[in-house]
DNA sequence: GGGGTCATGTAATAGGTTACATGATTCT
DNA sequence: AGAATCATGTAACCTATTACATGACCCC
């Protein structure tokens, strides 16, 4: 009962954390490696890296049983290095907080959504304009994406290393197309929102 | 130069803050009124809320010029409060910062991404019956977000302070379908997934 | 008139990010 | 042989979350 859980909801929140365990599934290791792992293979894309996040994570892992320091080596005269591997309740807790996050879905907060929320606060022809500008961008981000999996495929990688970026490509689409209709929406004289949103202009700057 | 931006970034990057300006350029309040309009208004969906992070959020607002304290009152006997106003740098605050969110897509991490990029480390099989019980919870959700919205409009909410909820609704069709066509894919025989994750595994479990 | 919930906020703690440090290789 | 970059990690700081505290109001 004393806890392989931090107080904070379940075990270890940090997605780092799942990477390191998964990584060391396959093979023991020292973090600046795990690291390196992180950033060759791409996986720093899905998770978000941070050098001194993984050391934290690491020290996590360590205190909650998850893995364990196996030798300290030494690569030439390179600094020495802590090798760590995965225990059994390493292997458990991976499998335990995979299939959480694959079943579950987890209310979260894109900024996108933060700033839809509040978007009156701008005139309309601003928001117009922004919007317009964004569609640019996610038309970039879009196709960088596409390079990354047609790269990849070429490569040699298997399509199943591909899932995350196949997804995140089904959501520019959604996106730009959300924010192209928004765009209309915005222009349509049928809506109401015109009016709503010179209201609520003038009770912002209006009084005073 | 001594700074209107926080050392992270750009200015202060607790979106509670996008909410608080917000607020604050239609009428001055105090923090707890803040917290009770960001739950009543619904934009705790949209952003996330929590007391204790409300009060840093303000602090760091004040310490940046962007709100000042405008005058302690109290209602009743209740505790004394401090009655916050925007301030013109925090107007302009405001608006920058609503810009850039509106026109610049982040990169994000969601957690799905993150399982996803690892989904190998399970069988397939039950990958498979995870995701087919993520559906279920998928339109669940998607149902709640559909009642808001009715809700809101019945209630007389105008369309234009809804578009958040028609955002997320997007991106739930299209995870659901996303997450459909996934459940097929690792079905096919004709994707070479088949074998490429038996392979995996085995270099996971096999060598010990 | 006592028990719950609301109003208001503070303090302690844990988590994460940035900045820095040091020596080894590699490149030109 | 000097500059740049890699390998490896530590430490300080900032942010955010949880937990707690205190007194009103409200209800029966």
């Amino acid at each position: 009962m004393a806890g392989n859980r931090t107080p904070t909801g379940r075990k270890i929140s940090n997605l780092l954390g799942l990477a390191v365990l998964s990584y060391l599934s396959q093979q023991p290791m020292h973090p600046y490696a795990l690291g390196r792992t992180l950033r060759e293979h791409g996986d720093a894309r899905s998770i978000k890296y941070n050098p001194g996040s993984l050391y934290t994570v690491v020290r996590q892992l360590a205190a909650g049983g998850f893995i364990a320091e196996q030798e300290t080596g030494r690569d030439g005269l390179r600094p020495e290095h802590t090798v760590y591997a995965l225990t059994e309740a390493g292997r458990a807790e991976l499998h335990d907080w995979l299939r959480t996050l694959l079943e579950q879905p987890q209310h979260e907060y894109p900024a996108f959504v933060g700033a839809l929320a509040f978007v009156s606060a701008l005139p309309p022809a601003e928001v117009s304009a922004l919007l317009a500008r964004r569609l640019h961008l996610l038309a970039r981000q879009r196709a960088e994406v596409r390079e990354v999996i047609d790269g990849s495929l070429a490569a040699g990688v298997p399509g199943l290393f591909l899932i995350e970026e196949e997804y995140r490509l089904a959501q520019f689409d959604t996106e730009h197309a959300f924010v192209e209709r928004l765009i209309e929406r915005i222009a349509d004289p049928s809506t109401d929102w015109i009016s709503v949103w010179r209201d609520h202009q003038a009770a912002i700057n209006g009084e005073k």
